[in-house]
DNA sequence: TAGATTGTTAATCGATTAACAATC
DNA sequence: TAGATTGTTAATCGATTAACAATC
């Protein structure tokens, strides 16, 4: 029995856009059904969790012997990430990272909408990046409040990172997405998500270590 | 007793770095000792797991009553992430994200040393950026092979990703650090890590649902 | 029908948390 | 000395894996 009270595994969420890319490959490709064992191979998992998140997700009802529809699949993982429901957002801080972020189209796919960018900067202020407006800083309460938004992506540099997530939680954002390599502070009743590039280059480096160990042991 | 077969948790890989954030926070705001307990509440975890983290890691030895040195931990957690070694690495994809990793000094601090760039584009060809050089992508596997990289950071537009990363493969690169939305394969024998921007996206969503929910229920 | 594959329950494994003796 | 905090062992918790009855 699944109680609603259950706070979701973090992991479920982080492999579910792994079965989409996944299924979209295999879409490409004109395979029409996957079984829980193909999908296993192809995104290095065992396939009891596929069948648990599939299942707990009520994603889509696969049919013994034959498996899941990939059609079916790909919508209700869509619909369960929300992909389907876009969730409007800023970008606080274009400079590099900001741009190429204010750039990049796959946001809109994830089922975030950038509504503008906001910045210091005379020089960039003004300017119109991916269709996205750049703001002067000044305007960030005001535009929060007007627009209704609860999700920031914070790329300004790392050490005005703590002062803007105290102005952008004042002005009402509950959601921040932190791209500097700022530690920033925020109450529990906001949301955070570090963009941990320290992170998960450590993870790589011991990756890589691990196999170049394994194979001086033979 | 700690065996050193033992395959040492990615989890910790990913909380390192989140302690010497906060440590040197700590540092600059002119304290010199820390407990677990303190720690423990700055990265909002448990003190056992800082406890236990740091004695694995052989970081550094706690006083009773006093604490852990915060330069001793700094430059123990540096040394563990093998910051103070640093690691040759290139970039394959030259355009807005590629840029901007190119122009991110972040890398140096992680122990992630840049030598070039690659791209197809004759218009970013020779250019040069933050002191790297932009070079052919028809130059990789000479390069690969002369430096003798084992590094890559994949930006490609997402339907290259792919063939470059079996091209990268065969030039001789170990690890692949992959910016792209695409889903690619490597052999066991290759490290690989998903910069993973949807997954990021679904577990800060899910988040910021999750507290508007209890918030609702009071 | 026979057999492959689902969905779910039970067993295992590993990571997190708690407890506590050692100690500065 | 008394007591705060370490390092580590034991207990708990949760997630992953295996097993298997149901079923198409």
């Amino acid at each position: 029995m699944i109680d609603s009270e259950t706070s979701v595994s973090v992991a479920l969420f982080q492999r579910m856009p792994e079965y989409l890319k996944a299924l979209r490959g295999m879409r490409a490709s004109g395979v029409s059904t996957v079984s829980s064992a193909t999908l296993a191979k192809v995104v290095k998992l065992n396939p009891s969790v596929i069948k648990k998140d599939l299942s707990y997700a009520s994603v889509e009802t696969g049919k013994p012997r034959i498996g899941y529809s990939i059609d079916g699949l790909i919508s209700g993982i869509e619909d369960f990430l929300g992909y389907n429901d876009p969730k409007d957002a800023i970008i606080v801080g274009v400079g590099k990272l900001g741009q190429a972020l204010m750039g990049y189209k796959g946001f809109a796919e994830y089922g975030l909408n950038i509504l503008a960018g906001f910045d210091v900067n005379p020089a960039i202020i003004g300017k119109v990046i991916n269709g996205k407006n750049v703001l002067p800083l000044t305007a960030l309460s005001a535009e929060i409040g007007k627009m209704k938004i609860k999700i920031a992506v914070l790329a300004t540099p790392q050490d005005h990172a703590q002062q803007i997530t105290d102005d952008l939680i004042s002005a009402g954002i509950r959601a921040i997405w932190n791209f500097t390599p700022a530690h920033i502070a925020v109450p529990d009743t906001v949301a955070l998500k570090n963009e941990n590039m320290a992170a998960s280059l450590a993870v790589l480096s011991n990756q890589l270590q691990e196999i170049l160990r394994k194979e001086n042991e033979l």
